[in-house]
DNA sequence: CTTTTTAGTTAAGCAAACTTAACTATATGC
DNA sequence: GCATATAGTTAAGTTTGCTTAACTAAAAAG
């Protein structure tokens, strides 16, 4: 095998292991905190990018500025996120995490967390430093790849 | 700072940015196919667990018997799966994807596949090799964790 | 200063996911 | 063999996500 291939293939493999675990983990945590998964999804995009207005959580969800606007405004009333005037543009809003949507962000985490520390309890001590020494390669190279 | 704190913390952070990123890409593929997520996260199931019955799916997405069978009968309408009956217990169906179903979830982990590759390619060959090792210890330790 | 965009809200209505309840058909326990 | 449990379906009704359309308010353009 090549190490082109063998590279597709190991990517792959772990892709498809870890993302169907990962997406069963949130669904299923979702659904235990009483949020559907759009409600849970706009969490989780104020935790990952930060604070934001209301556009710009109408285009990452591909939604209309109506659906995100009512979306919001049940994780407001629900206490999980704090919907304030933007004082440079009064038009807009200022969307941010309360302390309580980011304890169930990191709740969660936690859980999607303990699934991969499980995993890898059973690893030696050099397989765990290539680990962390891959993970981070990748994560670097995420972060230069998003901006 | 300790190994152990150093390994949570580069799992916390690949698992922040890659779950971030293919969910958000998994719901746009979906969406661009016309399926909704509770759709296509049956046809993600059977693609990674294989053929299975009616109460696998229903246990599996929490949710009641009534509402599994209804997703399902969206889907082999659609053409994504089939549904037979299982020959050893004739109440019981058996659900595998179609070929068309097969070829969707292809296409869609190609995509997602295809954002890791790019995020990849600047890696040079040492780091490439040192990401497959790790992913394949990460791998086989996920294969035997779930079973 | 007036016109036009832009950011967001609200209301009405549709579609999808989901539930409960009643049902059919098959398998299992005694 | 009969009662009971199990696998799945169907129908009715609720909830939620979403859309379009009409709106308010502030910013930008002229």
């Amino acid at each position: 095998m090549t190490n082109s291939s063998q590279f597709t293939k190991s990517l792959r493999a772990w892709m498809d292991v870890f993302m169907h675990r990962s997406m069963h983990g949130w669904n299923h945590f979702a659904k235990s905190t009483g949020l559907s998964m759009p409600q849970f999804s706009i969490l989780m995009q104020l935790h990952h990018k930060g604070p934001c207005g209301m556009s710009e959580v109408s285009d990452r969800f591909d939604i209309t500025a109506a659906a995100a606007s009512q979306l919001v405004e049940k994780l407001v009333q629900a206490g999980y996120l704090e919907r304030t005037e933007d004082p440079i543009d009064r038009r807009a809003k200022l969307l941010t995490l309360s302390v309580r949507g980011e304890v169930l962000i990191q709740q969660g985490t936690e859980e999607r967390y303990r699934w991969m520390n499980d995993l890898t309890s059973k690893l030696n001590a050099e397989e765990r430093a290539k680990v962390v020494e891959a993970l981070n390669i990748l994560t670097n190279a995420a972060q230069k790849h998003e901006k």
